[in-house]
DNA sequence: CGTGTTTGACCTGCGC
DNA sequence: GCGCAGGTCAAACACG
């Protein structure tokens, strides 16, 4: 509607600069909150996530960059060495490989990932809000993992719903909805406004789990898929291993129970995938820096053809809960 | 039958 | 207050 705000409205990523939900997470020094270091790491693993991080150490810099600790080298293997570039390799890695065990799980584990526990209740429906999904209560303890009120009509007027916890990043794959081990229901699909390209609107399958993201692809490079992650998973990603008799949460380590299909099965991941860090306040990867080169050099020189994602580097801007004034 | 997707309608926040 | 766009709901539908 308004034009002069179309770049505000459009951009689903323009309120994610806000205060950090997390205490071992600070901004940089624009402000922006961006994964590196530990800290980065960290705040991944109350995601419930292990994302690679790019390669090990000395990668973290300043402003933008975001440092890959060696728990997120691990994961880069995983996800898929880079094969450098920095640029998709459309076609280039065979994608048959399978990603190496993850063992990243420990700087997750370490950090609390899900075992914050209640970290998110549920918001599915009207009576999950009611009974045994209390609102949240961990606000207190600073982690802003404010209740996940029921957003729609049955939410009481004046009511605000409570922004949780988000980062972004973006992933060059020709498939828009990444396989990350768990289980997504879509729940909805909207039209981009300055986009040809609808946005997606998933939520953990897990009744007890609010964690829900958003896949678009960029106007910009329709290659590139911006996944964005709201909330944290407060389960591990067993709802796959239903179908398994293998627990690769056990294997791999608990953000990473990834099911024997999705990691293994060379037709539904075998698209080079690369990822990429995603400033969510330019919805550009920092190319210019150079830092996504290096990173992707680091964890990617390693020569391992990958055939799942090729998770170069995350710059997953920490978004976090920000004043609960949206919606 | 259970689970997931599609899609139109509806709700909400925000800028004007 | 209005209108737009983002976000969500939920019925219908598809699939294994």
């Amino acid at each position: 509607m308004d034009a002069n705000g179309d770049q505000h409205r459009s951009d689903p990523f323009a309120d994610f600069t806000a205060i950090s939900a997390w205490p071992h997470l600070g901004p940089d020094p624009d402000g922006r909150y961006f994964f590196g270091g530990e800290r980065d790491g960290a705040a991944l693993g109350e995601f419930g996530w292990s994302l690679p991080m790019g390669g090990s150490g000395g990668c973290g810099g300043g402003g933008g960059s975001f440092g890959a600790r060696d728990c997120f080298g691990d994961v880069d293997q995983i996800i898929g060495a880079g094969a450098g570039g920095g640029q998709v390799s459309a076609g280039a890695g065979s994608s048959s490989a399978p990603p190496p065990p993850p063992r990243g799980s420990d700087a997750a584990s370490a950090v609390g990932g899900t075992a914050g526990g209640d970290a998110s209740t549920s918001n599915r429906s009207a009576s999950s809000e009611s009974s045994e999904d209390p609102p949240e209560r961990s606000a207190a303890s600073g982690e802003s993992l404010l209740a996940p009120e029921k957003p729609n009509k049955v939410r009481k007027k004046g009511q605000k719903r409570i922004k949780q916890p988000r980062f972004a990043f973006m992933t060059k794959s020709e498939v828009d909805h990444l396989e990350d081990g768990y289980r997504w229901r879509k729940y909805g699909q909207k039209a981009v406004k300055n986009s040809p390209y609808p946005r997606s609107y998933y939520r953990c399958t897990n009744s007890k789990c609010t964690v829900k993201k958003r896949v678009e692809r960029s106007s910009e490079d329709p290659a590139i898929v911006v996944t964005t992650y709201e909330g944290q998973h407060c389960h591990h990603s067993a709802g796959y291993l239903r179908s398994s008799t293998i627990s690769h949460e056990a294997t791999f380590g608990r953000h990473f129970a990834y099911p024997p299909s999705q990691i293994y099965h060379p037709t539904r991941l075998h698209v080079p995938i690369e990822t990429s860090p995603y400033n969510l306040n330019t919805h550009r990867a920092p190319t210019s820096s150079g830092d996504s080169q290096r990173l992707l050099t680091s964890s990617g020189e390693r020569g391992e053809p990958s055939g799942v994602n090729q998770l170069l580097s995350t710059e997953g801007l920490l978004a976090d809960v920000v004043p609960p004034k949206m919606r």
